[in-house]
DNA sequence: AGGCAGGTGGCCA
DNA sequence: TGGCCACCTGCC
């Protein structure tokens, strides 16, 4: 990774010291798919930013390219969810009378919801069928590589695993079915092919989605293809800040029935549960059930 | 070496 | 409404 042309480091002027295990939660615990470390040393990209995390002297600190520096300065925080008093927003959670989510929470202090770019978001979701986090990564990497404008015009700057943004909705629609099959995205491809030509007939359609209430949103997001339940959830969770959004995936199937007793459970159910039992937080709170789950494998 | 993976949509009773 | 299954393909 060449870092010449980096500006230099900067304090992360946020009140936020999560742990390196917990920044990696928060990064790439599969809210994002387009972060990656090396050394330490967390790259992301979003929208048209690049940018570089990192903890030093125990503090987190930042940095972007020069000809990006202001408009990450001023983005970052809000993509790291800096607009909100999470402190307060944890400490509202059901917690006093559920020993379980007492126990994530202590087990992942600092873990917050992303806010990321909608539209890219609804991409990131839509290769998320039936994949791990690091099949997604690689589809969306090479979507990017094939069909995304460099981050950078230097591309000197930014090497490695990803140098380019992903590929707009509209850059999506020009694109074939069959070279999108080639990103490995397999039978997602005619879902993200179908859904940018979607987008493409009704302009607009995505920000006014994004700005409409929850329930709303969710039904207009399952319009398109390739998007029931979950998907739309989570879209809505991590792109869209609907903390209310609970996204059911087998790993929230699995800790609902393990610790709550939900065993038989659909994941309609458990979605219903679930907003019902942990409130109008519920999205913050799945993320904490499930980065637990994650980690302990059922045990 | 194969089964399986952070789902969805379509078809059937 | 509820259950089953095909859909692609590369990791573990």
């Amino acid at each position: 990774m060449s870092t010449a042309s980096w500006s230099i480091w900067q304090p992360l002027d946020i009140d936020w010291a999560p742990s390196p295990e917990v920044l990696a939660e928060n990064l790439d615990g599969g809210q994002a798919f387009r972060w990656h470390s090396d050394n330490g040393v967390w790259t992301g990209l979003w929208s048209e930013n690049v940018a570089q995390l990192c903890l030093r002297d125990g503090a987190h600190q930042w940095r972007a390219p020069p000809s990006m520096h202001a408009r990450v300065a001023r983005e970052l925080p809000r993509y790291l969810g800096a607009d909100l008093d999470w402190p307060a927003l944890v400490d509202s959670l059901p917690s006093r009378s559920d020993p379980h989510l007492t126990r994530c929470l202590a087990a992942y202090p600092g873990l917050r919801i992303l806010r990321q770019p909608f539209g890219e978001t609804l991409l990131g979701f839509l290769c998320s069928a039936t994949k791990q986090i690091v099949q997604i990564k690689q589809m969306l990497a090479l979507l990017a590589k094939q069909h995304g404008l460099p981050v950078v015009s230097d591309s000197s700057l930014v090497t490695g695993y990803s140098s380019h943004r992903l590929p707009t909705w509209p850059a999506l629609a020009a694109i074939p079915e069959a070279d999108l099959r080639a990103c490995q995205l397999g039978f997602r491809a005619r879902f993200i092919h179908q859904t940018a030509l979607f987008l493409a007939a009704h302009p607009g359609w995505l920000t006014e989605t994004e700005q409409l209430p929850y329930t709303a949103a969710k039904a207009r997001l399952m319009e398109l293809p390739g998007v029931g339940e979950k998907v739309a959830d989570c879209v809505l969770l991590f792109g869209a800040g609907k903390l209310e959004a609970f996204p059911v995936d087998t790993w929230v199937l699995k800790s609902l029935a393990r610790r709550y007793d939900l065993v038989g459970w659909k994941p309609a159910q458990v979605a219903q549960f679930g907003r019902a039992h942990f409130g109008p937080l519920a999205g913050v709170a799945q993320q904490f059930l499930f980065s637990w789950e994650r980690a302990h494998g059922g045990r």
